[in-house]
DNA sequence: TTCAAAACATACCGAGCGGTCTTTTTAGGG
DNA sequence: CCCTAAAAAGACCGCTCGGTATGTTTTGAA
């Protein structure tokens, strides 16, 4: 199963990352085997020691983002800053990573592929609306949401505006400019979502890029 | 080229929508011939004498939607509403018709599929952000706009914004609640992108449908 | 140094794809 | 009614795909 050669291990990362860069590009299905093969420098044969499918192959990738999230939920849980904050630099940090991170990145856009296929499963998205949607109910009983928001709505939303970014960005510039095109979005919601002070407080996070 | 007999133009029709359906659930590679044919009860034989290839096919449906947002924005411009208005009522009726109709759906998708693959070529989402941009300017100009609200930034998180709606909708329900949903972004937008009256007046019209 | 297992290479296979070819049926003007 | 072209049918082809079977090289521990 896992390598215990360290020549195997080499080559397993190889094909993780050509692969990612492929599905990243053109999706699962119009990723052929052989480029992927081609990309890494690895043979069918080599190949088929590591991975027992192309969908094996894709469920590794998955595998490797459904693992990165909880932690970085986490790890900013833990940091025990006001929702709002937390919700803001979660996000952005989530971003951040997408935006550098091939594998990531491809792994996103296997999962939702595979969503968007079978209409049932829509765990990812769902996912993140759950999170977004806790932190945003916990702002609110802070104080720091405007009256009248609705913070599932506005949960529904972002997840929405993230969503579309990503696939804009994804296909203009590789996500590179995925992270400015979210803060741009912030600009954009916090004054109809955020009460003062904590909305100018948070749109100053932007401005100094050490807090993130 | 076109047909010339009664019968050719029902089985062409059945032909489109067929592919309409399929090319919507799932895409077009995901697509085969042979589902597109067995779905609308064509066999090959009649297929390729009204079709030149699936590309062909695909461009037909791809037309028919390129053909309608052009008009539709006339159609509003004619209205000669004030910009925010006409801008929230051209979204509402694009959105409106991208849940009823399914070529439409297909035609976007297809659209929307080629650009993801092949970065360079953006041109629908492109020709969307344009449209909404140069309303929010007009909208900014007859002081419908809050101050400091960037026209371009807002037409680039709204296009992310319909974009993300669509395929979770898409995704979960066919695209049936793609109208609610998008209401749902525009409760959650408009209070920080228009300045009074303008707002409320606006968010009035998701209460009394026949204005729409 | 040896040797078994791990790691890699390559020829090959069946299935499904889009597309073509030939043939048959149908429609509608003379 | 008939005859020609439009329209439809279905067998067929080449190709690429993911996957397998079998053979070869490399590794590391004894």
């Amino acid at each position: 199963m896992s390598p215990q050669q360290h020549r195997a291990l080499a080559t397993r990362e190889a094909i993780l990352r050509a692969a990612a860069e492929e599905f990243d590009r053109v999706g699962y299905d119009a990723a052929p085997l052989s480029a992927i093969l081609e990309r890494s420098g690895v043979t069918k044969g080599a190949f088929y020691f590591h991975f027992a499918s192309k969908e094996a192959l894709a469920s590794a990738i998955v595998q490797v983002q459904d693992d990165t999230w909880p932690r970085l939920a986490d790890r900013w849980r833990d940091r025990g800053m006001d929702p709002l904050s937390t919700l803001v630099g979660l996000c952005d940090d989530a971003v951040s990573l997408l935006s550098r991170d091939v594998v990531l990145r491809a792994g996103v856009r296997l999962a939702a592929d595979r969503e968007l296929g079978y209409p049932g499963l829509s765990s990812a998205h769902l996912r993140w609306e759950k999170v977004l949607a806790d932190l945003l109910v916990a702002a609110g009983s802070a104080g720091q949401l405007r009256p009248g928001v609705d913070p599932e709505a506005a949960a529904r939303a972002l997840t929405s505006a993230a969503l579309g970014a990503r696939l804009i960005s994804s296909a203009t510039s590789r996500c590179a400019d995925y992270p400015e095109r979210m803060r741009e979005v912030w600009r954009f919601v916090l004054p109809g979502l955020a009460a003062e002070p904590w909305c100018s407080s948070v749109l100053r996070m932007f401005a100094d890029p050490q807090v993130l």
